[in-house]
DNA sequence: TAACCGTGGCT
DNA sequence: TAGCCAAGGTT
């Protein structure tokens, strides 16, 4: 097994086939959209193709919305779904969480993957109950002073849940912008100011399309643009990519090395949370003892997770998730 | 900036 | 089969 590892890059910044001269110079606000031949195409499409997930629904509300967010951090739609459902039926509103031990949202997020999430949802529910009277703030800047959500979840979150606009760049989003108006396989290992720029240029001037079109062409690199085996016969823009009128070269270059997973103290850790999940009383640490042959790792390991606060020792050896 | 942080399905 | 991949954030 291996971590998660992105494509390298190759993307000249500004080179951008699809924009004219006096859009490229052009920096932030917009007087007249960049790109808005690919608005209605992929807008229609989302109209037609879109999944029905529950976060969009309208009863979802920006809490709905907001939990999604955090557990598809890394993580595919198809195993957030039913901890999601459960999630929201168990706590319906932020404060709901807010009341619990933060150990039981790292019980309920299960084997999602990356706990630390739920740590910091749970967080993100206290700070919203104290300093937001229970409500999810739909100021970008709340939102991303809120612990666990970045530049991309804040955006989402304004997007989604309120219709604002803002520039949602995801991994989809990128390699969408990267093939169709960069001409490029891959976006750049990490998100660049040239990509935050393109994403501004591209953004329709109307609010609410903007957040049409921020959930479009996210679906879009999630259903079609996809990172292998790519469905240009069924993209809405596909005549005018310029990834795929370049006669979609390759990405040139060395891979980078993905970080491998087997033997890594990512690994051990998630073992000792798992028995730790499962129990519903302290454990002793001859329990833990057992998920890992190595006591060094091991022992460092579980630091970590106390450290993190995944974990909460007790007298006489004892450890349980985090009661307060 | 780059390393670190889980998990499981897919090819 | 073993590497690739999935709606990032934090340090």
């Amino acid at each position: 097994m291996t971590a998660p590892t992105k494509p390298p890059h190759t993307t000249p910044a500004d080179a951008v086939p699809g924009l004219s001269r006096r859009a490229r110079a052009r920096d932030e606000e917009p007087g007249e959209t960049v790109g808005a031949h690919l608005h209605a195409p992929v807008i229609d499409w989302f109209d037609e193709h879109a999944r029905d997930l529950p976060w969009r629904r309208p009863e979802a509300g920006a809490w709905g919305v907001m939990v999604s967010e955090f557990m598809l951090q890394q993580t595919p739609v198809n195993r957030v779904l039913p901890i999601y459902e459960q999630w929201l039926a168990r706590w319906p509103r932020p404060a709901d969480l807010a009341a619990e031990a933060p150990g039981e949202a790292v019980r309920a997020w299960g084997r999602l993957g990356y706990p630390r999430r739920a740590l910091r949802l749970h967080g993100a529910a206290v700070a919203i109950t104290e300093r937001h009277g229970g409500d999810v703030p739909s100021d970008h800047a709340q939102l991303l002073a809120l612990p666990g959500i970045g530049e991309y979840t804040a955006a989402a979150v304004a997007s989604f849940a309120y219709g604002r606009r803002h520039a949602v760049l995801d991994t989809n989003v990128r390699r969408v912008f990267a093939r169709a108006v960069s001409g490029t396989q891959y976006p750049p290992n990490a998100t660049t100011a040239a990509e935050r720029k393109l994403a501004r240029a591209l953004l329709p001037d109307d609010e609410s399309t903007a957040a049409r079109w921020a959930a479009a062409s996210m679906e879009l690199g999630a259903l079609v643009c996809t990172a292998k085996n790519e469905s240009c016969h069924r993209c809405p823009i596909a005549a005018s990519c310029a990834w795929r009128l370049a006669g979609k070269p390759e990405h040139e270059g060395p891979p980078r090395r993905g970080q491998t997973y087997a033997g890594t103290d990512r690994q051990v850790r998630g073992k000792l949370l798992a028995v730790l999940r499962e129990a519903h009383a302290p454990v002793p640490q001859s329990a833990l003892d057992r998920v890992w042959h190595e006591p060094v790792q091991r022992a460092r390991a579980l630091d970590g997770l106390v450290s993190d606060g995944l974990v909460e020792p007790l007298a006489g050896g004892l450890y349980r998730l985090p009661q307060g």
